[in-house]
RNA sequence: CGGGGCGUAGCGCAGUUUGGCUAGCGCGCUUGGUUCGGGACCAAGAGGUCGGCGGUUCAAAUCCGCCCGCCCCGACCA
């Protein structure tokens, strides 16, 4: 491609609203626009590394056996109730009516489609194990849109799922596209750590979550410095010695309560009473289900929902309200303790084990407890596991203080489903023994458009992208610095067409501009390898070729440029 | 949906507090000239319903009200 020709714009500064990296380079290297909250285009040189993305995802999702298929984004709600989930997605899905008054929504992922197309389909222990994918857009109404491309209320989802007959099989199509997924990631050139991870809204047990460190990530993963063992931060699992302190002191002492006028949060309690935040312990009041517990949290940690939620098996977990905290615990919200709560089910998390003489609410406005101690001011009958694990925690597997957190960013997903959706949708085949049994099923996703931020964060420095050659837009671009140097332009042609001609992805920046202009906005577009024609090195008989990831600069003839490049590209 | 901020030329911003010009500046764009290996310089231009609607006023980018859009911080998603 010509620049004179292409449809190339580039911007010299930042634009305000972009606050991540990979948003700022996009934009200014002139791969996406905005054209609403969430909501983007894909210029022409964003498409090519899409294209570039789908096309390695496409080939390991064939290598792997999977087939590909499109389906729809507009379903029908019924489809939808019959999983539960028109209710449990709530406001994340785009719906509306069409002209007869149907209602319809816009597919943020497509589970109830691929099973009731299974369902329809598959009718035989023959007919498995099978696994289907397609690349396609989502709608997800997202609660808070952010950081350009990572998170946004259209995207690119390559969403795959099998259906095999025994849970073996699927043990073996989950694997299968767990490898898949690494030679994915491998190939776009990222650096990343697949998780155990929380199934969500999605169901199932078994998950894995393909995780890109990067600072701009909006998850957190723990990494064990001393095993290696990763785990998102929400499943990684608190041991029960997990703990800092586990001494107690041998001596109880009084207890006693003390005003705390209009001092509430822990950080604050800590503060006005002059203890460490792990002296204290949090009572919290939760409705599962519509039932009131009592959950016990040391104050320096972190209640857990989605462990809780677990532990309890409940479908809705709140806070409660003003009105019930009162009810249950007699005082005002802020000032909840474990004693004297009556007809309420107290679970505590293990790191309350560690601490004795601690704080604790009065359950009376402006009070609070101090010197409480389990056993002998209060019983608790259920001890679990219920907190985030933090940074110098003892790793669940290894058992060295070495947890690390780090934030990072999810390109990918897998889930071992099992037969929720299948039996919700008559998923149903025969078996060999001649009965009727339900399809055992997986589903996995990777995040096409977030590969290439992902990829940004990882790959930039302060002249712009930095692209691994696997997904660059062009591989090279061909620089002659003076277009009115006629020499300077007929060796920049000739070496452009040789390269086209060996149908590699190559750029000329043919503009009259001044070389400064060429350099800069081949860095900013990050295109891997430069072919500057320039007169000082010309008069040697020689051209330049650059390596945007170092800089470093080879003196070549153009014989040896042309095969450089190809030894490079191969 | 809470909390904070923003909306003025294609992009980045000043002007708004304390109403009063013909609404400015940098980049980009057009034309001419000089430059020419790291976002050049000079000159002349084009380009704006000041987010929208309503109000106050002799007079509104500026004050008031409502609405819309966008960004950031918190409830777990590819």
């Amino acid at each position: 491609m010509r620049m004179t020709q292409a449809f190339i714009r580039t911007l010299k500064e930042d634009p305000s609203d972009a606050e991540v990296i990979s948003h700022k380079l996009m934009m200014r290297a002139g791969l996406i626009r905005k054209l609403g909250s969430g909501a983007y285009t894909y210029l022409p040189l964003g498409f090519k590394v899409l294209k570039k993305v789908e096309g390695i995802v496409r080939e390991e999702m064939d290598r792997s056996g999977a087939q590909e298929l499109l389906m729809p984004a507009i379903h029908p709600r019924e489809l939808w109730e019959k999983t539960g989930r028109y209710e449990l997605l709530g406001d994340i899905l785009i719906k509306y009516k069409d002209r007869h008054g149907r209602d319809l929504l816009l597919g943020p992922t497509h589970e109830e489609v691929i099973t009731d197309l299974a369902a329809k389909e598959i009718h035989s222990y023959r007919d498995l194990p099978v696994t289907l994918y397609q690349i396609q857009t989502k709608f997800r109404d997202e609660p808070r849109p952010r950081f350009g491309v990572l998170r946004s209320k259209e995207f690119i989802m390559k969403d795959a799922y099998s259906f095999d007959a025994d849970p073996e099989g699927l043990g073996k199509s989950y694997q299968a596209m767990y490898d898949a997924y690494c030679r994915i990631f491998d190939r776009c050139g990222l650096k990343y750590v697949a998780v155990e991870a929380d199934s969500g809204f999605m169901g199932g047990d078994v998950s894995h979550e393909f995780m890109v460190p990067s600072r701009s990530g909006e998850d957190i993963i723990m990494l064990c410095k001393a095993c290696g063992y990763s785990a998102s931060r929400v499943v990684a699992e608190c041991l029960e010695q997990s703990t800092v302190d586990n001494t107690r002191p041998a001596e109880m002492k009084e207890i006693k309560e003390i005003s705390t006028p209009g001092v509430s949060s822990v950080e604050k309690v800590s503060e006005f009473l002059k203890v460490k935040p792990r002296k204290l312990v949090k009572t919290l009041i939760c409705k599962a289900d519509g039932k009131p517990v009592a959950i016990l949290i040391r104050g320096d940690q972190v209640l857990n929902e989605v462990k809780l939620k677990r532990y309890l098996d409940c479908n809705v977990l709140e806070m409660a309200d003003e009105a019930a905290i009162k009810k249950i615990t007699g005082g005002p919200m802020g000032f909840s303790g474990p004693l004297g709560l009556k007809g309420v089910r107290i679970i505590s998390d293990h790191g309350v084990k560690a601490v004795s003489n601690f704080v604790a609410g009065a359950n009376k406005a402006d009070a609070h407890l101090v010197n409480v101690n389990v056993d002998r001011d209060f019983q608790v009958k259920e001890w679990a596991d219920l907190r985030y694990i933090e940074g110098g925690d003892i790793c669940p597997k290894c058992k060295k203080q070495n947890v690390d957190l780090e934030t990072a960013i999810e390109v990918g997903h897998t889930f071992k489903l099992g037969t929720k959706y299948s039996k919700d949708l008559g998923a149903k085949f025969l078996d060999k023994d001649g009965k009727e049994k339900s399809c055992i099923m997986g589903c996995y996703g990777i995040g096409v458009n977030r590969i290439i931020a992902a990829s940004i964060e990882q790959n930039n420095d302060k002249d712009g992208i930095i692209w691994p050659l696997a997904i660059a837009p062009y591989r090279a671009v061909v620089l002659p610095l003076n277009t009115e140097h006629k020499e300077s332009v007929e060796i920049a042609e000739r070496i452009y067409r040789k390269l086209k001609d060996m149908g590699i992805d190559v750029l000329l920046d043919d503009r009259p501009e001044r070389a400064g202009i060429k350099f800069k906005d081949a860095d900013l577009m990050g295109i891997p390898l430069q072919i500057v024609v320039g007169e000082k090195a010309l008069a040697k008989n020689k051209l330049e070729l650059k390596k945007r990831k170092d800089k470093s600069a080879d003196l070549l003839t153009e014989q040896d440029i042309i095969k450089s490049i190809v030894d490079i590209l191969k």
